[in-house]
DNA sequence: AAAATATTTTCCATTGTATGGAAAGGTATA
DNA sequence: TATACCTTTCCATACAATGGAAAATATTTT
């Protein structure tokens, strides 16, 4: 009978819900395991695949029968970096960043209320923080999305808060507004946020966010490393140097820090 | 009544289709044209647009009612690039042929018989020529996809040309096998390939295939730019330049040229 | 080598879901 | 204020998506 609305067009739900299993399994997948962890018959999932494969969007390899992301995903992808195009003229301040810190560079924004992953310049050290561009943070566990919160009026972040839950992902995540609100007061007041350890355990952030031409955040730009590299001591030092590099890519996109 | 299994799942190709007309309109679709422009019903393509914003796949900007491409495309397709990790260490030989010859560098793969850039590092000439990213072109009009082919068995090419066709795209493109093969031969013969505006007029590229592990075409790097600025004599140059940049970057992928 | 098992692919009747016209709700333009 | 255009919701209808089962293929075991 009717159509539920809370799922949109059923078909196609599932069509991009089997694109993102894809997209987590890099070394491919086959259909019968495609159909068990998506809850989907094997033929249904087998023909929602065929036709993703005809559009582009899904590759399938006969020799393993293995199915992966194919290259119109990557070519559609590539349009939303594209609008995004403050990535570009990033590279060098995060190549710089990569250099001088020795650590992994990013570069996010925040968008659909989490922090998204669009660039990243990786370390050169043998263990090194790995958050593969795409993937997506809550925002209060990350320290871009707390760099970009930072800039919003109060209201609008304890809005935000009740809108989405703090999702803690490790025992160190904000989970209240108390302490969160506490942690933005510092990040104003120091001019870059700190992760510690709040999404990943073991892993640390230091982020400051990139003004656009309207005085809003426009992304943001990190370093993240391994805490056990990233120690209380260095911390001070990194954080001027990445609300540095942010304000020169201020500078360079023709942004303007908001006033107040 | 029965499934037309030559356009697969209806629904979702058509959900398919908007994303690609998505990507191809950077600045953003209102629904109503995208149902123009897909021949679909506008409350059809609404409800689709309202399935893929809900994935995450499209992001719809209520201010200016316009439609976008949606981070989730682009954490996809980020899949795809990373199964071709050959681009990571190769953007320090592109940003050296970009800095040598003044023009633009990319890096392309055969995928699905065409020719997909999937890096690109650009000149910085005012005028450049642009073929973003994700963009794809018939193998034979193109200096990368010519001088993968050229990789190939005689028989192989053949049986290609014939299943693909040549699909020309300027007064200039092959047409026939004959040309073509005397086109791979000297490809051979250089160790590079020419694009003499087989693709898009008054747009030259000179390109040499990097090899994999395997002893087969891992992609090729090419450098891009205006015929009027790649003239015959700066050619032989650039074509050993671009070679060497492949033969050096087939190196550090491990890769071998295949025997004989 | 042959049998058994697992997995992919095709088929088809059934039913539930996608569809598009129309109407309602908004927002710019005259 | 009226007019035109666009987005969004609603709904009966028919058609397309579905999943079970069977056929085809690959892989493992005996």
């Amino acid at each position: 009978m009717g159509t539920q609305t809370t799922e949109g067009v059923q078909s196609v739900a599932r069509a991009l819900g089997l694109l993102k299993i894809l997209s987590r399994h890099d070394e491919g997948v086959r259909v019968s395991d495609m159909a068990r962890e998506s809850g989907l018959a094997v033929s249904t999932a087998h023909r929602l695949l065929t036709t993703l494969e005809l559009q582009g969007f899904a590759q399938f390899d006969p020799e393993r029968a293995l199915w992966h992301v194919g290259r119109e995903a990557f070519a559609v992808g590539a349009a939303f970096g594209r609008r995004h195009n403050f990535v570009a003229p990033a590279l060098p301040y995060l190549r710089r960043l990569r250099d001088v810190t020795r650590e992994t560079a990013n570069l996010g924004i925040l968008d659909n209320d989490e922090l998204v992953t669009i660039s990243q310049v990786e370390s050169r050290e043998i263990m090194r923080a790995i958050s593969p561009p795409g993937g997506r943070v809550p925002a209060f566990c990350s320290g871009m999305g707390k760099a970009i919160l930072a800039t919003w009026e109060d209201a609008d972040i304890a809005a935000f808060a009740a809108r989405t839950g703090f999702r803690p992902q490790t025992g160190h995540s904000h989970r209240g507004l108390e302490t969160a609100m506490a942690d933005i007061a510092r990040i104003r007041e120091r001019g870059f946020a700190l992760d510690d350890e709040e999404h990943v355990t073991g892993l640390r952030c230091v982020a400051a966010v990139v003004w656009s031409p309207q005085g809003e955040a426009a992304c943001a730009i990190s370093v993240s490393g391994l805490a056990a590299r990233l120690q209380d001591d260095r911390i001070g030092a990194i954080g001027e140097t990445v609300a540095r590099a942010a304000a020169e890519l201020t500078a360079k996109l023709g942004g303007v820090a908001a006033p107040g």
